[in-house]
DNA sequence: CTGTATCCTTCTCGATACTG
DNA sequence: CAGTATCGAGAAGGATACAG
């Protein structure tokens, strides 16, 4: 697999040095431990695993075929990563076909539970966002057509 | 500029048709309300820039000087996302040399406020992550060794 | 100073084929 | 059923040059 390990290859180290007493402190680092959570829940596919993981035991095919469009590889890939990370557990059960089950792990679901809020925050703002972009997408429309007219 | 725009170029209508009653039911299309919104938070540079305009307006050159990494173009073009969803309001005042300065919108804020917990969830539970990478990663090479040994 | 335009490299992801 | 392996298209992002 030429991928999904990320190791992160920099030249620094990750842990968290910071200078004061802050409590949380953003890092401008590009190996920042946040940068690293939300690559993981924001890339195509973990954050729709872990939703309908939520409460549940799926199978592979369960999990592919809710989800929709994924395909094979990016699904193993994905649930991987997440199993990697500790979020989501992974069942095999020694039988023939095989029988792979999925689920969140204790870990998994706080994390659930914290995504909860920006789901929030995105329900009850995205009139605004709407909104903003559709001003700003008219306001450059009539600046380009002010400079060509 | 061939990218920023992300006019979703997609079939659907974004707007959210929960079937039932469901305050917030996950969405399963590509094109959902909260992944756009983690890929603008999620993108290599919008959680940086966020986290940096937190109660300050900034210049152009500060920013950049306070990311450490980050490019020209890749600035502006992150600016020029934030700007469009809302998020952030940029003043260009007219003299010369030009001075052009930035600042979270109370949107922005309200995000900023957000994503802190999810800073707090990543600060509180950074370690569990780490053991359970590095307990992966050495169940992965026990295996491998298996294989060949 | 604050950008925009272009080129070019790297990485991601999907399609496809094959296996225990 | 639940993967793994390989390949290629396209997007993301950095370097560089130029402009108002």
């Amino acid at each position: 697999m030429e991928e999904g390990t990320s190791e992160s290859p920099s030249h620094r180290e990750s842990t968290v040095d910071h200078g004061g007493a802050d409590p949380f402190q953003w890092d401008t680092r590009e190996d920042c431990q946040v940068r690293q959570i939300l690559d993981r829940i924001a890339d195509k596919w973990s954050l729709l695993v872990i939703a309908l993981l939520d409460n549940r035991r799926l199978r592979f095919t369960e999990l592919r075929r809710e989800i929709d469009g994924v395909s094979q590889r990016m699904l193993t890939v994905t649930l991987r990563s997440l199993e990697r990370d500790g979020l989501v557990k992974r069942t095999v059960h020694p039988v023939v076909p095989p029988r792979v089950e999925y689920e969140l792990t204790s870990l998994g679901r706080t994390l659930h539970t914290t995504i909860q809020s920006l789901v929030t925050w995105t329900e009850a703002h995205q009139k605004e966002i709407a909104a903003a972009r559709t001003a700003y997408d008219t306001r450059a429309a009539r600046a380009a057509e002010a400079t060509t007219p």
